[in-house]
RNA sequence: GGAGAGGUGGCAGAGUGGUCGAAUGCGCCGGAUUCGAAAUCCGGUUUACGGUUAUGCCGUAACGUGGGUUCGAAUCCCACCCUCUCCGCCA
Protein backbone atom coordinates (compact mmCIF):
# COMPACT_ATOMS: atom_id res chain seq x y z
CA UNK A 1 0.00 0.00 0.00
CA UNK A 2 1.29 3.49 -1.09
CA UNK A 3 1.29 6.01 1.92
CA UNK A 4 -1.75 7.70 1.97
CA UNK A 5 -0.31 11.08 2.58
CA UNK A 6 1.57 10.56 -1.35
CA UNK A 7 -2.22 9.92 -2.97
CA UNK A 8 -3.66 13.31 -1.08
CA UNK A 9 -0.75 15.29 -1.86
CA UNK A 10 0.96 14.64 -4.71
CA UNK A 11 -1.82 12.62 -6.62
CA UNK A 12 -0.62 13.71 -10.27
CA UNK A 13 3.14 13.22 -9.55
CA UNK A 14 1.94 9.85 -7.91
CA UNK A 15 -0.22 8.40 -10.90
CA UNK A 16 2.80 9.91 -13.39
CA UNK A 17 5.26 7.44 -11.79
CA UNK A 18 2.82 4.57 -11.84
CA UNK A 19 2.20 4.87 -15.19
CA UNK A 20 5.64 4.23 -15.79
CA UNK A 21 4.97 0.66 -14.71
CA UNK A 22 2.29 0.33 -16.88
CA UNK A 23 -0.69 0.87 -14.22
CA UNK A 24 -3.43 4.10 -14.74
CA UNK A 25 -4.46 5.18 -11.49
CA UNK A 26 -8.16 6.74 -11.97
CA UNK A 27 -7.10 10.11 -10.01
CA UNK A 28 -10.57 11.68 -10.39
CA UNK A 29 -12.71 8.57 -9.01
CA UNK A 30 -9.51 8.46 -5.85
CA UNK A 31 -10.06 12.32 -5.45
CA UNK A 32 -14.14 11.69 -5.46
CA UNK A 33 -14.24 8.63 -2.89
CA UNK A 34 -11.63 10.65 -0.52
CA UNK A 35 -13.33 13.87 -0.44
CA UNK A 36 -16.51 12.18 0.51
CA UNK A 37 -14.39 10.27 3.27
CA UNK A 38 -13.68 13.39 5.10
CA UNK A 39 -16.85 15.02 4.70
CA UNK A 40 -18.44 11.49 6.38
CA UNK A 41 -15.22 10.89 8.73
CA UNK A 42 -15.42 14.78 10.30
CA UNK A 43 -19.30 14.69 10.00
CA UNK A 44 -19.60 11.26 12.31
CA UNK A 45 -16.57 12.49 14.76
CA UNK A 46 -18.75 15.37 15.19
CA UNK A 47 -21.74 13.43 15.98
CA UNK A 48 -19.91 10.84 18.03
CA UNK A 49 -18.53 13.76 19.82
CA UNK A 50 -21.98 15.24 20.73
CA UNK A 51 -23.22 12.07 22.06
CA UNK A 52 -20.13 11.61 24.29
CA UNK A 53 -20.61 15.08 26.09
CA UNK A 54 -23.97 14.56 26.26
CA UNK A 55 -23.79 11.16 27.86
CA UNK A 56 -21.03 12.31 30.03
CA UNK A 57 -23.37 14.90 31.25
CA UNK A 58 -25.98 12.64 31.78
CA UNK A 59 -24.06 10.61 34.10
CA UNK A 60 -23.19 13.71 36.24
CA UNK A 61 -26.33 14.87 36.28
CA UNK A 62 -27.59 11.33 37.79
CA UNK A 63 -24.50 11.22 40.13
CA UNK A 64 -26.00 14.23 41.66
CA UNK A 65 -29.72 13.31 41.87
CA UNK A 66 -30.86 16.14 38.87
CA UNK A 67 -33.77 15.19 36.81
CA UNK A 68 -32.07 13.89 33.40
CA UNK A 69 -35.42 14.07 31.41
CA UNK A 70 -34.52 17.63 29.39
CA UNK A 71 -30.76 15.65 28.52
CA UNK A 72 -32.17 12.55 27.49
CA UNK A 73 -34.53 14.27 25.00
CA UNK A 74 -31.75 16.46 23.71
CA UNK A 75 -29.82 13.04 23.14
CA UNK A 76 -32.84 11.36 21.19
CA UNK A 77 -31.72 12.03 17.99
CA UNK A 78 -28.50 11.31 18.22
CA UNK A 79 -28.50 7.61 17.60
CA UNK A 80 -30.05 6.78 14.12
CA UNK A 81 -27.90 9.38 12.87
CA UNK A 82 -24.50 8.74 14.09
CA UNK A 83 -25.51 5.21 12.76
CA UNK A 84 -26.16 6.01 9.44
CA UNK A 85 -22.64 7.96 9.50
CA UNK A 86 -21.26 5.19 10.84
CA UNK A 87 -21.98 3.07 7.97
CA UNK A 88 -21.77 5.51 5.47
CA UNK A 89 -18.26 5.75 6.84
CA UNK A 90 -17.59 2.23 6.95
CA UNK A 91 -18.72 2.38 3.44
CA UNK A 92 -16.67 4.79 2.26
CA UNK A 93 -13.22 3.86 3.85
CA UNK A 94 -13.96 -0.05 1.92
CA UNK A 95 -14.03 1.70 -1.22
CA UNK A 96 -10.75 3.34 -0.84
CA UNK A 97 -9.03 0.75 0.88
CA UNK A 98 -10.38 -1.65 -2.40
CA UNK A 99 -8.42 1.07 -4.50
CA UNK A 100 -5.68 1.79 -2.64
CA UNK A 101 -5.31 -2.04 -1.72
CA UNK A 102 -5.22 -2.11 -5.73
CA UNK A 103 -2.33 0.14 -6.66
CA UNK A 104 1.28 -1.37 -6.98
CA UNK A 105 4.29 -0.27 -5.33
CA UNK A 106 6.59 2.87 -7.06
CA UNK A 107 9.19 1.99 -9.09
CA UNK A 108 12.95 3.21 -7.70
CA UNK A 109 14.58 6.23 -9.42
CA UNK A 110 16.93 3.35 -10.22
CA UNK A 111 15.25 1.48 -12.35
CA UNK A 112 14.98 1.60 -16.38
CA UNK A 113 11.48 2.75 -17.71
CA UNK A 114 10.12 0.22 -19.92
CA UNK A 115 7.17 -1.76 -20.56
CA UNK A 116 8.33 -5.52 -20.70
CA UNK A 117 11.32 -7.73 -19.98
CA UNK A 118 12.69 -6.28 -23.29
CA UNK A 119 13.41 -3.18 -21.26
CA UNK A 120 15.43 -5.01 -18.22
CA UNK A 121 18.89 -4.16 -18.60
CA UNK A 122 21.82 -6.71 -17.72
CA UNK A 123 24.46 -5.44 -14.70
CA UNK A 124 26.53 -8.53 -15.06
CA UNK A 125 27.90 -12.17 -16.38
CA UNK A 126 29.28 -14.76 -14.19
CA UNK A 127 30.77 -17.84 -15.24
CA UNK A 128 31.20 -18.77 -19.10
CA UNK A 129 28.73 -21.30 -20.69
CA UNK A 130 30.00 -24.60 -21.43
CA UNK A 131 30.82 -25.78 -25.05
CA UNK A 132 29.54 -29.45 -25.99
CA UNK A 133 31.30 -31.99 -28.16
CA UNK A 134 27.80 -33.77 -28.73
CA UNK A 135 24.17 -32.70 -28.89
CA UNK A 136 22.87 -31.63 -25.35
CA UNK A 137 19.67 -32.86 -24.00
CA UNK A 138 16.81 -30.65 -22.64
CA UNK A 139 16.40 -31.94 -18.32
CA UNK A 140 13.28 -33.99 -19.83
CA UNK A 141 15.36 -36.45 -21.84
CA UNK A 142 17.85 -36.76 -19.40
CA UNK A 143 14.73 -37.10 -16.83
CA UNK A 144 13.68 -39.70 -19.20
CA UNK A 145 16.76 -42.30 -17.67
CA UNK A 146 15.22 -44.63 -15.29
CA UNK A 147 12.18 -42.78 -14.76
CA UNK A 148 14.19 -40.03 -12.67
CA UNK A 149 12.13 -37.49 -13.89
CA UNK A 150 7.92 -38.43 -14.92
CA UNK A 151 5.45 -36.21 -15.47
CA UNK A 152 3.29 -38.60 -16.37
CA UNK A 153 3.19 -40.22 -12.88
CA UNK A 154 2.64 -36.76 -12.61
CA UNK A 155 -0.14 -35.88 -14.03
CA UNK A 156 -1.96 -39.32 -13.49
CA UNK A 157 -2.21 -38.42 -9.68
CA UNK A 158 -2.33 -34.34 -9.84
CA UNK A 159 -3.16 -33.29 -13.41
CA UNK A 160 -0.51 -31.10 -15.94
CA UNK A 161 2.79 -29.08 -14.19
CA UNK A 162 3.48 -31.64 -11.47
CA UNK A 163 6.18 -34.29 -11.67
CA UNK A 164 7.28 -37.20 -9.89
CA UNK A 165 10.76 -37.46 -9.08
CA UNK A 166 12.58 -40.60 -8.28
CA UNK A 167 16.35 -42.19 -7.19
CA UNK A 168 19.43 -40.20 -7.55
CA UNK A 169 17.79 -37.18 -9.05
CA UNK A 170 15.40 -36.90 -6.30
CA UNK A 171 18.59 -37.67 -3.79
CA UNK A 172 19.88 -34.39 -5.95
CA UNK A 173 17.03 -32.41 -5.48
CA UNK A 174 17.63 -32.58 -1.75
CA UNK A 175 21.27 -31.87 -2.12
CA UNK A 176 20.56 -28.49 -3.30
CA UNK A 177 17.91 -27.34 -1.37
CA UNK A 178 19.95 -28.54 1.51
CA UNK A 179 23.10 -27.10 0.66
CA UNK A 180 21.17 -23.67 -0.23
CA UNK A 181 20.05 -23.43 3.05
CA UNK A 182 23.14 -24.48 4.70
CA UNK A 183 25.05 -21.61 2.58
CA UNK A 184 22.23 -19.06 3.57
CA UNK A 185 22.24 -19.91 7.38
CA UNK A 186 26.29 -20.83 8.17
CA UNK A 187 28.32 -18.55 5.99
CA UNK A 188 25.53 -15.75 5.19
CA UNK A 189 23.84 -14.95 8.50
CA UNK A 190 19.76 -15.84 7.78
CA UNK A 191 18.45 -17.51 10.29
CA UNK A 192 16.82 -21.11 9.89
CA UNK A 193 13.42 -20.82 9.81
CA UNK A 194 10.38 -23.76 8.87
CA UNK A 195 7.56 -22.03 8.20
CA UNK A 196 3.18 -23.00 7.65
CA UNK A 197 2.62 -23.47 4.35
CA UNK A 198 -0.74 -22.88 4.73
CA UNK A 199 -1.86 -18.79 5.83
CA UNK A 200 -4.99 -17.34 6.44
CA UNK A 201 -5.90 -14.08 4.64
CA UNK A 202 -4.27 -10.98 6.29
CA UNK A 203 -1.44 -12.81 5.52
CA UNK A 204 -1.92 -12.91 2.21
CA UNK A 205 -3.50 -9.45 2.05
CA UNK A 206 0.02 -8.54 4.26
CA UNK A 207 2.64 -9.13 1.36
CA UNK A 208 0.22 -8.49 -1.64
CA UNK A 209 -1.06 -11.45 -2.73
CA UNK A 210 -4.73 -10.48 -2.02
CA UNK A 211 -6.97 -9.25 -2.66
CA UNK A 212 -5.73 -8.26 -6.42
CA UNK A 213 -4.10 -11.89 -7.16
CA UNK A 214 -6.68 -14.59 -5.89
CA UNK A 215 -7.01 -16.66 -9.12
CA UNK A 216 -2.81 -17.47 -8.68
CA UNK A 217 -3.31 -19.19 -5.50
CA UNK A 218 -4.69 -22.44 -3.84
CA UNK A 219 -7.17 -22.52 -1.39
CA UNK A 220 -8.37 -24.60 0.98
CA UNK A 221 -11.97 -24.35 3.25
CA UNK A 222 -12.64 -26.60 5.82
CA UNK A 223 -15.81 -25.21 7.43
CA UNK A 224 -15.94 -21.62 7.19
CA UNK A 225 -12.31 -20.72 7.30
CA UNK A 226 -10.62 -20.67 3.88
CA UNK A 227 -6.73 -20.64 3.80
CA UNK A 228 -4.11 -20.49 1.11
CA UNK A 229 -0.90 -22.35 0.40
CA UNK A 230 1.95 -20.19 -0.05
CA UNK A 231 2.93 -19.21 -3.29
CA UNK A 232 6.39 -18.26 -1.83
CA UNK A 233 7.88 -18.48 1.86
CA UNK A 234 8.22 -14.26 1.37
CA UNK A 235 4.47 -14.74 2.84
CA UNK A 236 4.98 -17.06 5.98
CA UNK A 237 8.47 -15.23 6.46
CA UNK A 238 7.66 -11.87 5.83
CA UNK A 239 4.31 -11.64 8.24
CA UNK A 240 6.29 -13.10 10.81
CA UNK A 241 6.67 -9.52 11.65
CA UNK A 242 2.95 -8.56 11.05
CA UNK A 243 1.62 -6.24 13.88
CA UNK A 244 4.81 -6.11 15.33
CA UNK A 245 6.99 -3.38 16.75
CA UNK A 246 10.74 -4.45 15.99
CA UNK A 247 13.42 -3.58 18.49
CA UNK A 248 16.06 -1.49 16.29
CA UNK A 249 19.22 -3.79 17.49
CA UNK A 250 17.54 -6.55 16.19
CA UNK A 251 17.64 -5.31 12.38
CA UNK A 252 18.14 -6.20 9.78
CA UNK A 253 16.33 -9.14 10.74
CA UNK A 254 17.48 -12.12 8.05
CA UNK A 255 15.56 -15.46 7.64
CA UNK A 256 15.50 -17.82 5.46
CA UNK A 257 13.25 -21.16 4.84
CA UNK A 258 13.37 -24.17 2.53
CA UNK A 259 9.68 -24.77 1.69
CA UNK A 260 7.02 -25.87 -0.93
CA UNK A 261 5.68 -23.07 -3.08
CA UNK A 262 1.79 -23.48 -4.89
CA UNK A 263 1.12 -21.43 -7.61
CA UNK A 264 -2.38 -22.12 -9.98
CA UNK A 265 -0.18 -20.45 -12.84
CA UNK A 266 -3.50 -18.89 -14.04
CA UNK A 267 -2.56 -17.08 -17.20
CA UNK A 268 0.11 -18.95 -17.98
CA UNK A 269 -1.50 -21.63 -19.99
CA UNK A 270 0.33 -23.07 -22.84
CA UNK A 271 3.78 -21.67 -21.13
CA UNK A 272 6.96 -23.86 -20.22
CA UNK A 273 4.41 -26.65 -20.22
CA UNK A 274 7.54 -28.82 -21.13
CA UNK A 275 9.45 -30.24 -17.93
CA UNK A 276 9.62 -29.30 -14.72
CA UNK A 277 10.30 -25.17 -15.30
CA UNK A 278 6.66 -23.75 -14.54
CA UNK A 279 5.27 -26.38 -11.95
CA UNK A 280 1.93 -25.70 -9.92
CA UNK A 281 4.20 -27.21 -6.99
CA UNK A 282 7.93 -26.07 -6.12
CA UNK A 283 10.99 -26.02 -3.75
CA UNK A 284 12.38 -23.06 -3.05
CA UNK A 285 14.77 -21.19 -0.89
CA UNK A 286 13.81 -17.89 0.57
CA UNK A 287 15.72 -15.11 1.77
CA UNK A 288 13.92 -12.15 3.58
CA UNK A 289 15.24 -9.27 4.91
CA UNK A 290 13.45 -7.04 7.07
CA UNK A 291 15.45 -3.44 7.76
CA UNK A 292 15.81 -0.14 8.70
CA UNK A 293 13.96 2.29 5.83
CA UNK A 294 17.92 3.89 5.38
CA UNK A 295 19.77 0.52 5.40
CA UNK A 296 17.49 -1.86 2.81
CA UNK A 297 18.89 -0.71 -0.54
CA UNK A 298 22.21 -1.61 0.49
CA UNK A 299 20.26 -4.88 2.22
CA UNK A 300 19.29 -5.74 -1.52
CA UNK A 301 23.03 -5.54 -2.86
CA UNK A 302 23.22 -7.66 0.18
CA UNK A 303 20.80 -9.95 -0.44
CA UNK A 304 21.13 -10.59 -4.26
CA UNK A 305 24.92 -11.27 -3.70
CA UNK A 306 23.69 -14.18 -1.60
CA UNK A 307 21.77 -15.41 -4.00
CA UNK A 308 24.77 -15.34 -6.28
CA UNK A 309 26.94 -16.78 -4.14
CA UNK A 310 24.64 -20.07 -4.83
CA UNK A 311 25.39 -20.24 -8.37
CA UNK A 312 28.67 -19.45 -8.09
CA UNK A 313 29.21 -22.02 -5.91
CA UNK A 314 27.33 -24.55 -8.00
CA UNK A 315 29.42 -23.47 -11.17
CA UNK A 316 26.34 -22.68 -13.26
CA UNK A 317 26.71 -19.56 -15.59
CA UNK A 318 24.56 -16.71 -15.24
CA UNK A 319 23.78 -12.87 -15.59
CA UNK A 320 22.06 -10.34 -13.19
CA UNK A 321 19.41 -8.44 -15.02
CA UNK A 322 17.72 -5.06 -13.08
CA UNK A 323 13.92 -5.26 -14.06
CA UNK A 324 12.40 -2.30 -15.94
CA UNK A 325 9.52 -0.43 -14.72
CA UNK A 326 6.80 -2.31 -16.65
CA UNK A 327 8.50 -6.01 -15.45
CA UNK A 328 8.53 -5.47 -11.82
CA UNK A 329 6.07 -7.30 -9.44
CA UNK A 330 3.09 -6.05 -7.69
CA UNK A 331 4.72 -5.09 -4.10
CA UNK A 332 8.52 -4.18 -5.78
CA UNK A 333 10.06 -1.00 -5.86
CA UNK A 334 13.03 -2.52 -7.26
CA UNK A 335 13.91 -6.12 -8.38
CA UNK A 336 17.06 -8.22 -9.77
CA UNK A 337 16.44 -11.28 -11.60
CA UNK A 338 18.92 -13.39 -11.36
CA UNK A 339 19.08 -16.06 -15.03
CA UNK A 340 20.84 -18.87 -15.30
CA UNK A 341 22.27 -20.36 -17.96
CA UNK A 342 20.58 -23.27 -19.76
CA UNK A 343 22.43 -24.87 -22.43
CA UNK A 344 19.27 -26.62 -24.14
CA UNK A 345 17.55 -23.23 -24.60
CA UNK A 346 20.45 -21.80 -25.67
CA UNK A 347 19.71 -18.95 -23.31
CA UNK A 348 19.66 -17.40 -19.74
CA UNK A 349 16.32 -18.54 -17.51
CA UNK A 350 15.04 -16.94 -13.78
CA UNK A 351 16.03 -18.94 -11.25
CA UNK A 352 16.11 -16.02 -8.71
CA UNK A 353 14.27 -12.76 -7.89
CA UNK A 354 14.86 -10.38 -5.45
CA UNK A 355 12.66 -7.49 -4.25
CA UNK A 356 12.92 -4.51 -1.87
CA UNK A 357 9.22 -4.10 -1.51
CA UNK A 358 10.16 -0.35 0.95
CA UNK A 359 7.29 0.26 2.89
CA UNK A 360 4.97 -0.79 0.71
CA UNK A 361 4.35 -4.68 2.89
CA UNK A 362 5.13 -2.89 5.90
CA UNK A 363 2.13 -0.30 5.72
CA UNK A 364 -0.34 -3.18 5.07
CA UNK A 365 1.12 -5.59 7.86
CA UNK A 366 1.72 -2.66 10.51
CA UNK A 367 5.32 -3.63 10.70
CA UNK A 368 7.65 -1.36 12.65
CA UNK A 369 10.87 -1.17 14.24
CA UNK A 370 11.06 1.93 16.80
CA UNK A 371 13.41 4.64 15.77
CA UNK A 372 15.67 5.33 18.65
CA UNK A 373 16.04 8.85 17.11
CA UNK A 374 12.62 9.63 17.10
CA UNK A 375 11.63 7.10 19.67
CA UNK A 376 8.21 6.61 17.93
CA UNK A 377 7.38 3.35 15.73
CA UNK A 378 8.34 3.34 12.31
CA UNK A 379 7.09 1.45 9.59
CA UNK A 380 10.16 -1.41 8.63
CA UNK A 381 11.28 -2.12 5.04
CA UNK A 382 11.06 -5.44 3.70
CA UNK A 383 12.81 -7.52 1.46
CA UNK A 384 12.95 -11.28 -0.30
CA UNK A 385 14.47 -13.30 -3.08
CA UNK A 386 14.59 -16.65 -3.78
CA UNK A 387 18.03 -17.71 -3.25
CA UNK A 388 17.69 -19.91 -5.01
CA UNK A 389 14.37 -21.71 -6.89
CA UNK A 390 15.29 -25.67 -6.32
CA UNK A 391 13.64 -27.01 -9.15
CA UNK A 392 14.90 -24.83 -11.66
CA UNK A 393 18.50 -25.04 -10.06
CA UNK A 394 17.84 -28.46 -10.72
CA UNK A 395 16.89 -28.43 -14.59
CA UNK A 396 20.41 -26.16 -14.19
CA UNK A 397 22.59 -28.62 -12.93
CA UNK A 398 20.93 -31.89 -14.87
CA UNK A 399 21.61 -29.63 -18.24
CA UNK A 400 25.17 -28.12 -17.55
CA UNK A 401 26.93 -31.19 -15.94
CA UNK A 402 25.32 -33.71 -18.37
CA UNK A 403 27.91 -36.38 -20.27
CA UNK A 404 27.46 -37.45 -23.68
CA UNK A 405 26.33 -41.22 -21.98
CA UNK A 406 23.44 -39.40 -20.89
CA UNK A 407 25.12 -39.35 -16.84
CA UNK A 408 25.34 -36.43 -14.47
CA UNK A 409 28.00 -35.29 -13.05
CA UNK A 410 27.44 -34.05 -9.12
CA UNK A 411 28.91 -30.23 -8.46
CA UNK A 412 31.43 -30.04 -6.28
CA UNK A 413 29.69 -28.32 -3.80
CA UNK A 414 26.77 -31.04 -3.78
CA UNK A 415 28.95 -34.17 -3.40
CA UNK A 416 28.83 -33.99 0.37
CA UNK A 417 25.30 -34.27 0.55
CA UNK A 418 25.40 -36.74 -2.27
CA UNK A 419 27.48 -39.38 0.04
CA UNK A 420 30.90 -38.56 -1.95
CA UNK A 421 28.95 -39.16 -5.51
CA UNK A 422 31.13 -37.52 -8.13
CA UNK A 423 28.14 -38.34 -10.76
CA UNK A 424 24.55 -40.03 -11.27
CA UNK A 425 24.02 -42.60 -13.70
C1' G B 1 -14.02 -34.50 19.42
C1' G B 2 -15.61 -33.94 25.07
C1' A B 3 -15.10 -30.98 29.83
C1' G B 4 -13.25 -26.69 32.17
C1' A B 5 -10.48 -21.87 32.59
C1' G B 6 -9.06 -17.55 30.31
C1' G B 7 -7.97 -13.39 26.55
C1' U B 8 -7.20 -5.68 29.50
C1' G B 9 -1.29 -1.00 28.06
C1' G B 10 6.20 -3.34 27.04
C1' C B 11 5.15 -7.15 31.22
C1' A B 12 2.23 -8.56 35.61
C1' G B 13 -2.52 -7.42 37.13
C1' A B 14 -7.21 -4.43 39.06
C1' G B 15 -11.64 -2.89 37.15
C1' U B 16 -18.82 -6.10 36.40
C1' G B 17 -23.08 0.16 33.25
C1' G B 18 -21.45 6.68 33.80
C1' U B 19 -15.95 12.10 34.81
C1' C B 20 -12.15 4.70 32.51
C1' G B 21 -7.37 5.19 27.63
C1' A B 22 -8.17 2.51 31.92
C1' A B 23 -5.91 1.67 39.39
C1' U B 24 -1.51 -0.55 41.26
C1' G B 25 3.26 -2.85 40.68
C1' C B 26 7.44 -3.85 37.45
C1' G B 27 10.12 -2.06 33.32
C1' C B 28 11.61 2.27 30.52
C1' C B 29 12.76 7.84 29.94
C1' G B 30 13.77 12.68 32.33
C1' G B 31 14.80 15.27 36.89
C1' A B 32 16.07 15.77 42.31
C1' U B 33 19.43 13.72 45.94
C1' U B 34 24.94 11.71 45.58
C1' C B 35 31.98 12.62 44.56
C1' G B 36 29.62 8.61 41.63
C1' A B 37 26.24 4.62 42.11
C1' A B 38 22.42 1.90 44.79
C1' A B 39 18.23 3.14 47.53
C1' U B 40 14.64 7.02 47.85
C1' C B 41 11.58 11.02 45.95
C1' C B 42 9.14 13.90 41.77
C1' G B 43 7.43 13.91 36.78
C1' G B 44 6.70 11.42 32.22
C1' U B 45 5.84 6.85 29.44
C1' U B 46 0.07 3.03 24.04
C1' U B 47 -1.39 3.03 19.12
C1' A B 48 -4.18 4.21 14.75
C1' C B 49 -6.96 7.73 12.12
C1' G B 50 -8.76 12.69 11.12
C1' G B 51 -8.48 18.04 11.60
C1' U B 52 -5.31 22.01 12.26
C1' U B 53 -3.63 29.07 12.73
C1' A B 54 1.45 21.87 12.88
C1' U B 55 8.55 19.99 16.07
C1' G B 56 2.31 21.98 19.28
C1' C B 57 -2.91 21.66 19.87
C1' C B 58 -8.01 19.60 19.12
C1' G B 59 -11.12 15.50 17.97
C1' U B 60 -12.37 10.24 17.04
C1' A B 61 -11.43 5.14 17.71
C1' A B 62 -9.15 0.87 20.12
C1' C B 63 -9.69 -3.52 26.71
C1' G B 64 -9.24 -11.04 21.43
C1' U B 65 -12.75 -10.29 16.70
C1' G B 66 -17.60 -9.14 14.86
C1' G B 67 -22.65 -8.00 15.98
C1' G B 68 -26.53 -6.51 19.69
C1' U B 69 -28.84 -3.84 24.11
C1' U B 70 -28.31 1.38 26.11
C1' C B 71 -28.47 8.39 26.26
C1' G B 72 -23.76 5.92 27.69
C1' A B 73 -20.25 -0.69 27.33
C1' A B 74 -13.60 -2.98 29.25
C1' U B 75 -18.12 -3.99 32.22
C1' C B 76 -24.59 -6.82 30.01
C1' C B 77 -26.28 -10.31 25.65
C1' C B 78 -25.08 -13.34 21.05
C1' A B 79 -21.69 -15.50 17.57
C1' C B 80 -16.82 -16.46 16.29
C1' C B 81 -11.34 -16.72 16.92
C1' C B 82 -7.24 -17.80 19.92
C1' U B 83 -4.55 -19.61 24.39
C1' C B 84 -4.11 -22.91 28.61
C1' U B 85 -5.51 -27.55 31.63
C1' C B 86 -7.63 -32.53 31.68
C1' C B 87 -9.76 -36.68 28.69
C1' G B 88 -10.06 -39.02 23.82
C1' C B 89 -7.62 -39.52 19.07
C1' C B 90 -3.23 -39.00 16.25
C1' A B 91 2.38 -38.24 13.27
Amino acid sequence: MLDPALLRGHLADTARRLAARGYTLDTAAFEAIEAERKRVQTETQELQNLRNTRSKAIGQAKAKGEDTAALMAEVAGIGDRLKANEQALADVQERLAALSLGIPNLPHESVPVGGDEHANTEQHRWGTPRTFDFTVKDHVELGAHKGWLDGDAGAKLSGARFTVLRGELARLHRALAQFMLDLHTQEHGYLECNVPLIVNSDAMHGTGQLPKFEEDLFATQVGETKRYLIPTAEVSLTNIVRDDIVEADALPLRMAAHSLCFRAEAGSHGRDTRGMIRQHQFEKVELVSIAKPSESFDEHERMTRCAEVVLEKLGLPYRRMLLCTGDMGFTATKTYDLEVWLPSQGTYREISSCSNCVDFQARRMQARWRNPDTGKPELVHTLNGSGVAVGRALIAVMENYQNADGSISVPEALRRYMGGAERIA
